[in-house]
DNA sequence: CGAGCCATGTAAACAGTTACATGATTCT
DNA sequence: AGAATCATGTAACTGTTTACATGGCTCG
């Protein structure tokens, strides 16, 4: 592939698992290329244009296989929708459910797209699966379907969580602005 | 509160929503009584040291009403764990379980500590809620809580996620094995 | 008096985002 | 001919981590 057609995978299904905007993705494919790991070519795009096509290497291969299997040190947390949610007592309640509702309509969504793509890949109905399957012997297909199918799996529990987590919130207000009104009418 | 002071939250239940090592503290602090938006002040440490003891301004107050209002928008994904997943068919099938297992320890652990977090918040036996607490009208105290053990039963509900995806992986594994195992035995 | 804690910094490196910039190609 | 897409970069900035560094305080 070209940084181009990287960058369009990351607007896309892979874009899920990890992301990455074009100015990273060029210096990047340089670095790797310096140190082995993929092999960059030009070739020609049209009469005067050219662009610069990358392939894995063997020790590429080997480097993939050396970060999938190092144990990955987890990461402190960073949550800003939790943190804000721990601070609701300094804003409205309809600004908190303003919140929550944006979070839940776009956690909803996520869902909906995750789970598209979880069922498309289980039925490799996808390009870069197809490609992937097209120079991998026929035996390991099954593998390797199932796997990026339980990394969608694990995106869509996710954002399931979200929404939950959300709706749970929303009824916590409901409850809250109950409790406010009828002290208002108690004073 | 001192740098350390939060320093040493960041260690604790707070770090578990938001987190940050002591070299972005200390320059943070600064920046922010710059901005007028907290007030340092001076203060003597037994008889030669000194330390600097932060509180928020109403400027603070006003910019922290602000950032709760705020709308989120959401961040792209980086999922490492979950990229490694995609490439499971990379490595052998025990190191796959390798990772899947201190995943699943990992967050196992998590939601017992997050859990029993949100309990000791819904019990108010929490030094920085009761300082809190201490300053407020009794008439919000419940709601303060009560946001704050809805933030915590968000982060239990994604580290649970992490841990049920964890086993689904192991299940698959399982399969998978089975599978490899019947193949040879046919071949 | 030494260990462990309290307290605060700087420097360098790395990761990631946003803005600015350019130009060819393809399709209508 | 103009719009949308293909293709690739640099620069500046912000955020985050890791390493290096210092020194007083408290308790046993």
């Amino acid at each position: 592939m070209t940084g181009f057609d990287l960058m369009r995978q990351f607007d896309d299904s892979v874009g899920y698992v990890w992301h990455a905007p074009h100015p990273q993705i060029y210096p990047e494919l340089r670095r790797l290329e310096d140190a082995g790991f993929v092999a960059g070519e030009e070739v020609p795009r049209g009469t005067h244009a050219k662009k610069r096509l990358y392939s894995i290497t063997d020790a590429g291969v080997t480097e993939l296989r050396r970060l999938v299997a190092d144990v990955e040190e987890p990461r402190r947390e960073r949550d800003p929708m939790r943190l804000k949610a721990s601070y609701f007592e300094y804003v409205p309640l309809d600004v908190a459910r303003t919140q929550l509702e944006r979070h839940l309509a776009y956690f909803e969504e996520r869902v909906r797209v995750y789970e598209e793509v979880r069922v498309r890949l289980q039925a490799r109905d996808s390009d870069l699966l197809k490609a992937r399957l097209a120079i991998t012997p026929e035996a390991d297909h099954a593998t390797i379907v199932a796997f990026k199918v339980f990394a969608y799996a694990g995106i869509v529990r996710r954002a399931q969580a979200e929404v939950d987590w959300a709706r749970e919130g929303l009824v916590l207000l409901e409850k809250l602005s109950e409790t406010s009104l009828a002290q208002i009418r108690r004073d």
